[in-house]
DNA sequence: CTTTGTGAAATCCTTCACAGCG
DNA sequence: CGCTGTGAAGGATTTCACAAAG
C-alpha cells in the first residue's frame, strides 16, 4: 500500500485546520487520486468510516501510522555522506515521522571524523559492528554506484532489513530484505521523456504525469 | 514507459565493460525486470534485436537517448535552495545526463545572491522573467510545503512543461504540464511497514521490496 | 541451439455503480 | 439525503509460451 503516507499526510494537513472529520472525496483531493480507491484502501484496513459522515481524522492518523510501523521508532543509519547523504542527514522530515538516524558511515578518510548535523561520520570499515550495535532496522544508501552493492550486501549481512537506495544502480537482495530505489536522474529523464511529448503537442492533450 | 531510464543505466554499464552486445535476460537482470518485459518494451520501439544475437549496446543507447529526449540539452530551474535544493544543485548525476541548470531561485533574502556551484541564488520575485528569458522547460521543486502549490502554479503560468516536486505534498496542475514526486519520507514510511512486515515473520516469507 | 518478437492467458489495479447504513 | 463499503466491469500490465529468425 504505497498510497497510505499520502493520506496520512493529507489528514494531518487537514487536522491542521482542525478539521474533524473527512470524507473519502476530500481525502482523494488531498492525495492526488480517485475516491473510489481511497474507499477501498481503507475498508482494507477495516470499517473505519461513518456513512453519511466521514472518516474521523484523528482516528485514522492513528490507525495508518499503526499499520506503516511509525508508532515506534525507527533506526536509520546513512551509507555514503556526499552531497546528497549530508542533505539527508540534515534532512528534518525524518525525524519528524519518526526515524532517527543512529549512524553515519563513509569510506572517505577525509570525511570520517567531521560532523553533519550532530552525528559524527564514522568508518564504514566498522559498518557490522555498528549497524549491529545500534540495531539500525533501515539503511539508507548513498553512494557511489560501484560501490552500492557491496554496501547492501554488508548492510543485509549485519542484519538490516530495508534499504532505501539513492544509488542510480539495481541492487540484488535475498526477498526477506525490501529494497527500494529512488534515483534523480531517472526521474528527470521520465520528466524529459514527457516535456518533449508536449512540446510536440501543441500543450492540449493530456498526459498525466503521475 | 518508467522503464526505459533503467535500461540506460544498464546499458551504459555494460558499455564500460566493453561489451557489444547484450540479450534480453542480460539487459533484464540490470534493470530488476522480466526478461519478457524488456523484449516487449524495445519491440515497442521497433526491431532493434537479432535474434541468436541480442541487442546492440551503443545502438539502444542511442535510440533510448532519443526516445526520452536526452539527445538535446534541457533547461532546468530549480526553485528552494535549502538542504535538499543546494544538494541537487551540486549534484552532477543531472548535468552528467544532459541537464543544465539554468537558475537557483529562493524566496530568502539571506540565501539571494549566496553561490551554489557556480550559480548564484536569485529571487524567487523574478521568476516568471527569469524562466522565460532563459527557456527553462524543467523546474526542481523543493520549497517547503506551504509554498509548493504556489511556486508550481508560477511555474507553470511562466512556461515550464515538467515539476519534479520534492515537497511533501500533491500538486495540481494543467493537463498539459507532467508532474511527478519525489518524497523521502513516504519512501522511509513505505520501508517502515516492510520493515515491520519482515519483523513478524522469521525472516523467510518472500514480500518483494520494489 | 540461442534469442527475439508476439499473440494469448493470467494477474493486478482502477473505476463504476449502487445497495445499505446513518 | 450524504457517504461508505463493495461486487462487478473494465483496463492495463505482466507473464507465459512458442513460432520464426539467425
Amino acid at each position: 500500500m504505497a498510497r497510505l503516507p499520502r493520506y496520512l499526510q493529507a489528514l494531518i494537513a487537514a487536522g491542521d485546520v482542525d478539521q474533524t472529520t473527512i470524507s473519502s472525496q476530500g481525502l482523494a483531493r488531498g492525495a492526488g487520486v480517485n475516491s473510489a480507491i481511497v474507499r477501498k484502501d481503507l475498508s482494507h484496513l477495516g470499517a473505519l468510516g461513518r456513512r453519511g459522515v466521514g472518516y474521523d481524522v484523528a482516528g485514522l492518523v492513528d490507525e495508518i501510522s499503526t499499520v506503516l510501523g511509525l508508532s515506534t521508532e525507527r533506526a536509520v543509519v546513512i551509507v555514503g555522506l556526499g552531497n546528497l547523504g549530508r542533505a539527508l542527514a540534515a534532512y528534518d522530515g525524518f525525524h519528524r515521522r519518526g526515524f532517527r538516524i543512529v549512524a553515519l558511515l563513509d569510506a572517505d578518510p577525509a570525511k570520517i571524523g567531521t560532523e553533519v548535523g550532530d552525528l559524527r561520520i564514522e568508518s564504514a570499515d566498522d559498518l557490522e559492528d555498528i549497524v549491529a550495535d545500534r540495531g539500525a532496522q533501515i539503511a539508507v544508501l548513498a553512494t557511489p554506484a560501484p560501490h552500492a552493492q557491496d554496501a547492501a550486501d554488508r548492510l543485509v549481512a549485519a542484519g538490516v532489513r530495508a534499504i532505501l537506495n539513492f544509488a542510480p544502480v539495481h541492487l540484488d537482495g535475498p526477498d526477506h530484505v525490501s529494497i527500494r530505489r529512488v534515483d534523480l536522474s531517472t526521474e528527470l529523464q521520465i520528466l524529459s521523456f514527457y516535456e518533449q511529448l508536449q512540446a510536440g503537442t501543441g500543450g492540449g492533450d493530456a498526459v498525466a504525469g503521475g
